[in-house]
DNA sequence: ATGTCC
């Protein structure tokens, strides 16, 4: 994107003040390289969501924005129900309440090595993975509504996981208002053999050692030690969420006029949340958040199960599970007001500063864990919520990395095989069903993933605590 | 992201 097009906040913020029908600005955190880098999409996506009824201080970009589905992925944008503020399920995106989990081992990187083919062999098997990948489970119609009503605490009571993940979960692991009357029985047959699977696209598990520290009292306090050993899954709410947004995308399409709201782009369909269908579609949502939220510890489960058998009894600790594509009924202060609002986040971290209540108390004065998954060989980072991050978006940061190619380019620039021979010189090991999705995930294909961390650290979005490379990645 | 088009 052209530079010339903002307004300069500062080295890590650009402003477009409102034109046509935006309603506020428009405001996108990067560095100056990473806003030339961006798609002029995230220019017309960030500045159409500004145009929404009830929109909050402004429409906010992440720095690893790209262009998404109506909204961009990286966006962030809070609406006020009292003031004709809408929901929106393209806001949300297809993977509701896509998220990643990390667990601490006490594993070094040395243990790992010594069985590193046979362990991503075991997790390869065990771990179902992959484009309409089935597990054990299988849900009847009582027990799909149960989950989507209880969420990782529905999965602790089916006996996966260990009581205290709840605590290192978003929401306790499980989220209020959840309606499965508001599911369509579609949705939930998608659903009903899809619980403790990863899928694909850009989900992934992965075995990584915490290899750099920049900040020890936070890491400290997360658990985080220099040259251990963690787990981190990257999985969402499957073919549930994707059919809810499906469904809702279309009646909110169809619906927009009626409640007199005139769409700058069909994509970024929407419903009043005081409405009958903004409300059906926030009880939908929350179900499959709740599913995300027992996914992911169904795959936890699972994952310990294999180290137990390599490594004996280790309770690998929950670190901290948090989703990065929500709509989320928060409070936050405007103009010395405290208002209540709802707050989209799709493709963009929560990350509450220090003191936070809804923080466990281990780590609640230090801030927020913000996991941050970069591509197969770039490496992860973990972050800390920071208190300025309040005034910057709602107390939000960036995902990940962030694509700099299309899917579709990225298969013609690499092969699958070839990714995995380059990644396995480096010493990481790659397990996947497709080599197509490998080499859409080639590490070329996303932007640099430190760049993008930097920039949310200067742009005071979060601050770096720990950096995570790769050893062994399960890839959908 | 996704039974990669009901």
């Amino acid at each position: 994107m052209d530079r010339r097009r903002f307004e300069k906040l500062s080295d890590n913020a650009w402003r477009v003040a409102p034109f046509g029908a935006m309603r506020v600005p428009a405001v996108i955190y990067a560095s100056e390289d990473l806003l030339e880098e961006m798609d002029d999409k995230v220019f017309d996506q960030t500045t159409n969501v500004a145009m929404l009824p009830g929109i909050v201080e402004a429409s906010y970009a992440m720095p690893d924005a790209h262009w998404g589905y109506g909204f961009p992925i990286g966006g962030v944008a809070a609406f006020d129900p009292q003031a004709g503020g809408v929901v929106s399920a393209g806001g949300v995106g297809f993977d509701i309440s896509c998220g990643v989990r990390t667990h601490l081992t006490s594993l070094t990187r040395e243990e790992v090595l010594s069985v590193q083919e046979e362990l991503a062999d075991a997790l390869y098997a065990l771990v179902p993975v992959g484009v309409g990948a089935e597990g054990e489970v299988v849900l009847d119609r009582a027990a799909m509504d149960a989950m989507l009503t209880g969420g990782a605490r529905w999965a602790l009571e089916q006996g996966f996981g260990n009581a205290k993940d709840l605590l290192g979960i978003e929401e306790g692991g499980c989220i209020e208002g959840a309606e499965p009357a508001a599911v369509s029985e579609r949705a939930k047959e998608r659903q009903r053999r899809e619980m403790g699977t990863l899928g694909s696209g850009n989900h992934y598990l992965e075995v990584q050692e915490v290899k750099h520290i920049f900040d020890p009292a936070t890491a400290a306090a997360y658990g985080l030690e220099r040259g251990k050993c963690v787990l981190t899954i990257h999985c969402g709410s499957r073919g549930l969420g994707h059919q809810i947004g499906t469904e809702f995308l279309r009646e909110m399409a169809v619906s927009a006029q009626s409640f007199g709201i005139s769409l700058p782009d069909r994509e970024l369909a929407c419903a009043p949340i005081n409405s009958e269908l903004g409300q059906r579609y926030l009880g939908a949502m929350r179900a499959a958040i709740n599913c995300a939220l027992a996914n992911r510890e169904i795959v936890g489960h699972i994952a310990r199960e294999v180290f137990a058998r390599f490594f004996g009894k280790s309770e690998l600790p929950l670190m901290f599970d948090v989703s990065h594509n929500t709509c989320k009924l928060e409070t936050h202060r405007i103009g010395g007001k405290d208002r209540a609002l709802f707050v989209h986040r799709k493709g963009a971290t929560r990350a509450l500063g220090p003191g936070s209540a809804s923080l466990p108390e281990p780590f609640r004065q230090y801030g927020q864990p913000v996991l941050i998954g970069g591509s197969m060989g770039a490496g992860s980072y973990v972050l800390a919520g920071v208190e300025q991050s309040e005034d910057r978006a709602f107390s939000s940061a960036c995902h990940g990395a962030g694509r700099r190619l299309s899917r579709h380019a990225a298969t013609r620039a690499w092969s699958g095989r070839q990714i995995v021979d380059e990644l396995r010189a480096k010493g990481i090991v790659v397990r996947s069903p497709s080599m197509r999705g490998v080499a859409e995930e080639a590490p070329g294909a996303y932007k640099d993933v430190g760049a993008v961390v930097d920039c949310a650290e200067a742009a005071g979005l979060a601050r770096k605590v720990a950096y995570l490379a790769p050893l062994i990645c399960i890839k959908g």
